[in-house]
DNA sequence: GAATATATTGACCAAATAGTCAAACCATTT
DNA sequence: AAATGGTTTGACTATTTGGTCAATATATTC
């Protein structure tokens, strides 16, 4: 009757090791990160575990409860990733240097984590309401903030071009954007004959370009 | 048998004129952007239309056939917006302000057209799938790369600071990621203490320090 | 090894929901 | 006013799907 303990099953069968429990979040969070809440299925849930689908409810209670113990999961794993790609405070970086530092690292955390990707899409397309997940994606914009500030902010007086909090959401948005809008930016380039593929070299290019533009909009440019 | 010819039904009632077909359509709408196409319900459009459910079967196929020519209603309807909202091809502007004027345009069309944001967020989550959507959006990226190619490309040689292609991704990402991210933004800028509203004010705000940027990273800079 | 607790299952239920259909309705034509 | 043809309806069906439950299997404890 009760969700299960810290008991590790020692099934019969082939002896297989992974704990049901483990399986089945992991099966949901596939699911879920694949289709959103609304468009999972618990019976395809269950099939991808390998298991009952009464079970699900044994060891979850509904659906969305399994929903957010995946999502929380996801989350806990990104977050973590991100949070150790961080650059380090207080590094000795030029102005420049420290932005293009965070802007080369949040471009690889999105590159290497598609998933998440859909996963805000979604929850952007719901109206937001998800606090766990915004308040897991607050850091990397709070830290992206605060480099900005700190690099943007107190500069010499004859030079407050942007204001911080403009550059910091447009940094934002050009990191997020490259990839929430791909699917149009793939249309149109490739109907400008210009570039069809969103490949890793490409990526590595907008990831400068980005880090070029913020720099070149918000630093006093060096006269050659 | 036959979906409706061209005729127009007098009903007896009220003479309530509006014909159905258009009102059943634009039910659809309404409840389509709002939730989309998995999350809309066919007997709350009959609600909305004020009509029975086996009517919308009548005068449309089935859900799927609903949501098409609601959609394309919704695309032809944006689609006429922006083009006309377009700015006149060869104005006489300074470059500056070509893209300044071109910025201010397309923020304020999606300022003024909310409903869009939700479809695209919904569309983008999809995949990007839907040709009909993105090829409506296919104008207002391609007019806005070449404002950026022809403001930003062909300038003195020793200018060619950023990429067009980059500087066409920068400002679309900055202009839809405001509205994109807006929940984000929200909580972050609210966290730390700086502003609750996205209102006008801001929104102006914001047009100008995107068009800022944009020039700021690829004109050459007058030496004030 | 009997008793007990935990895991797992197949069968079933209830609600939601897209879609169907014959009958009724209403305006126009003859 | 009878016939006709598009329009509208209520009742119905089929399917999908989240969720429940008693029964069974497996592990643990005594």
């Amino acid at each position: 009757m009760n969700p299960p303990k810290a008991s590790v099953a020692k099934g019969c069968k082939v002896c297989e090791d992974a704990s049901t429990h483990e399986r089945i979040l992991e099966a949901a969070r596939a699911e879920f990160l694949e289709k959103g809440l609304g468009g999972a299925r618990m019976q395809e849930i269950a099939d991808r575990a390998g298991i009952n689908k009464a079970l699900l409810h044994y060891h979850f209670r509904d659906k969305e409860g399994l929903h957010q113990a995946a999502l929380k999961s996801v989350i806990e794993m990104v977050s973590g990733r991100i949070l150790t790609a961080l650059p380090e405070e207080g590094m000795p970086d030029s102005p420049e240097e420290a932005i293009r530092r965070m802007v080369r690292t949040y471009m690889g955390v999105l590159r290497d984590n598609p998933q998440i990707i859909g996963l805000v899409l979604r929850e952007l397309a719901d109206g937001g309401q998800n606090f766990e997940l915004l308040s897991a994606l607050a850091p990397m914009a709070q830290k992206l903030y605060r480099t900005v500030l700190d690099q943007v902010g107190s500069k010499a007086d004859d030079w407050p071009a942007i204001d911080p909090v403009h550059a910091f959401m447009s940094l934002f948005s050009m990191v997020w954007g490259t990839f929430l809008l791909k699917p149009i930016y793939s249309r149109v380039l490739s109907a400008a004959g210009i570039r069809q593929t969103f490949d890793d070299a490409f990526l590595d290019e907008r990831t400068e370009a980005i880090a070029d533009m913020v720099i070149l909009a918000t630093l006093p440019r060096r006269t050659a």
